[in-house]
DNA sequence: ATTAGCACTCTTGACCGCCGAGTGCTAACC
DNA sequence: GGTTAGCACTCGGCGGTCAAGAGTGCTAAT
């Protein structure tokens, strides 16, 4: 009895997981609880409302469904999404026509700020949700060159260009006057020494030879090592992230009590809850998913993100992805956001090789 | 009989507009229509709630205010609320402790960015509105200083430095290759022969020697100029504002249906009506609003705009302003915008003094 | 194992009537 | 003549009822 019961459960179980694939890329369709008569009919199965009323039965108990009330239709749980993202879904390949709005809005500019945020806009206008790229994490960035540029007496603008074709700016208050030529010296220094590493690296390497520089009583290059230190400092991270297409996913009638949708946007100017899932996925290959309560943040969990990581020079550099209401077309979706990341590696790596 | 009837309806519009003041606030405070029974309790005037229909008739017939249905109280028109806050309002004094948020939010930083950034988050916070601040337009700020870093061959960065301190980054294609030192010679020269004019001033200086320098065959010079427009370019208008608390309209129930909302947010990103509607008020001295449709944009026409021009070096260098509801509380918000923009005015001066 | 049938549940929208709030008008009042 | 009381009227909102529709779970038959 027991092996017969493992086999028809096999064989269910097939059954069941065809019905659920229906069930959720219906529900994802129209929105509404699906119903054993609509999947009666759809299903491709030909197997009666009342059969497969057991099978959803069965289903629920798994906890992959659940219907909001007695007599509605079922829809689908996280742990459904979850299956149907992983096992389930047949991926819709993006049309061509896409595919060259991708490519053209991303080969057009050399600057990687205008990159990455045509990226986000175009992961917006594409999925019609919200896109959002983060920037280069400026620990991975590889320093290129420092120039020191006298504002007044003590006060000195410095400027940093990475590898990838960042420029950052700050100010910086420095403790006596130096001539521009002691700056020149300073500055030709540091980029013959540091061109070429990590910042994480330089930061390090900074903090151990102004040890030694302070030993030696070298004084110049003690100096030097100081203000450079100031500038890199990894503690000023510059993590951060473009969005775009917020107002996109108004339209979805998921978020229609207002608080819900205005938690939502708050973590979205807040940054960091979004910055630490972006982060945490950075390690991942290829594209990863958030479902709903997945994330572990309150303000998301309505939510489904998909992300990517993209690279530059063959590592990577950051994630980009889309955020949108539970109940998103997966199958759309995820390719685009593939994609998008890949483009977006080859559109910032062709830069480099300029 | 006309002349009488003249001066009756002189003290007549004398106890009109105390009414409509009346009935303003309140309808400010509470949202709902004003009925002749809460407006005669309420109004301090002792007449009866009849009287008090009467006059109503009158004020609905000159457009100042209006009832939404037959048997509901009157809220204010546009022409209401503009006859309000022209001559009605009695503004309530700032409260110390929140000037001296304003201050201590104001004080802290010397980057004018980040002090813009400041001053719309406060504006916000203070109104639980939309606060917004313009960014320094690019035609009035003066150059200060020119910059030429070698990147690759045949590709400069340049560093542009305001004396309002701002520093613009931006990486131009040159046709020939330069040298270092003659790169630090077209700064030197550019920086000393240019420095402290207006963008404007030097964009049209700039267009006229560099046709000079041609016909004198001056090779060097004319490089120097041309570099230098590609940078200046007032195109590249660079005219942008700030925005911070856009969810806090999320919470006003004026704004209940999402559409309206939402054509909100997105011409907070289209930015152009917005910026449109700052400039314009960039003239008008101290305080300045836009009523509803006044505006003249569709987006804006639930919403007011309260703005007031900022100074840097006793010239106007900005606009600074929340959006909200236009049922919003006037009293309190016109000073709030108004001494703001009096604190960032000294708070960028201070920063030049230094 | 599957299916047909049936009773039951729950939502939705329409309809109804009532109440309260507020108006406009008229006639009386000072 | 301005002001007021009184009265009829209007309208939106609220709660209740009702029927229709959709869908379920269970049972018994296939």
């Amino acid at each position: 009895m027991t092996v017969k019961k493992v086999s028809s459960e096999l064989s269910v179980n097939e059954r069941a997981q065809q019905l659920l694939k229906v069930l959720i890329e219906r529900y994802i369709q129209d929105g509404e609880p699906v119903g054993s008569r609509t999947l009666s009919r759809d299903s491709g199965l030909d197997l009666s409302p009342a059969t497969i009323r057991n099978v959803m039965a069965d289903l629920e108990d798994l906890g992959l469904v659940s219907s909001p009330h007695t007599s509605a239709g079922r829809i689908p749980t996280v742990s459904g999404y979850r299956m149907f993202v992983d096992t389930l879904v047949t991926l819709k390949p993006l049309e061509a026509g896409k595919i060259r709005q991708l490519e053209t809005g991303l080969y057009s500019s050399a600057d990687p700020k205008i990159l990455v945020e045509s990226a986000s806009k175009l992961l917006s206008s594409l999925t019609h949700m919200a896109g959002l790229v983060m920037i280069p994490r400026r620990k991975q960035l590889t320093f290129r060159q420092i120039e020191f540029l006298p504002l007044s007496s003590k006060r000195l603008l410095t400027i940093l260009v990475t590898t990838e074709g960042e420029v950052h700016n700050r100010v910086i208050d420095v403790r006596k006057a130096y001539t521009p030529s002691q700056l020149v010296q300073f500055a030709n220094m540091l980029n013959q020494h540091y061109s070429g590493l990590s910042m994480e690296e330089m930061h390090k390497r900074l903090v151990r030879e102004m040890e030694q520089a302070r030993k030696d009583m070298n004084q110049i290059m003690a100096q030097a090592l100081e203000m450079a230190e100031q500038v890199i400092d990894p503690e000023i991270s510059g993590d951060d992230y473009v969005m775009a297409g917020q107002t996109n996913l108004m339209d979805f009638n998921d978020f229609s009590q207002m608080n819900k949708l205005r938690e939502l946007f708050d973590s979205f100017t807040e940054k960091n809850e979004i910055l630490h899932l972006l982060d945490g996925s950075m390690l991942a290959e290829g594209v990863q998913l958030f479902i709903g309560e997945e994330s572990g943040y309150k303000a998301l969990d309505q939510c489904s993100l998909v992300t990517a990581p993209y690279q530059v020079d063959s590592k990577v550099a950051g994630v980009l992805g889309v955020v949108g209401p539970t109940r998103m077309a997966y199958d759309r979706v995820i390719p685009i956001v593939d994609i998008t990341a890949r483009l977006l590696s080859t559109a910032m790596q062709t830069r480099k090789a300029k």
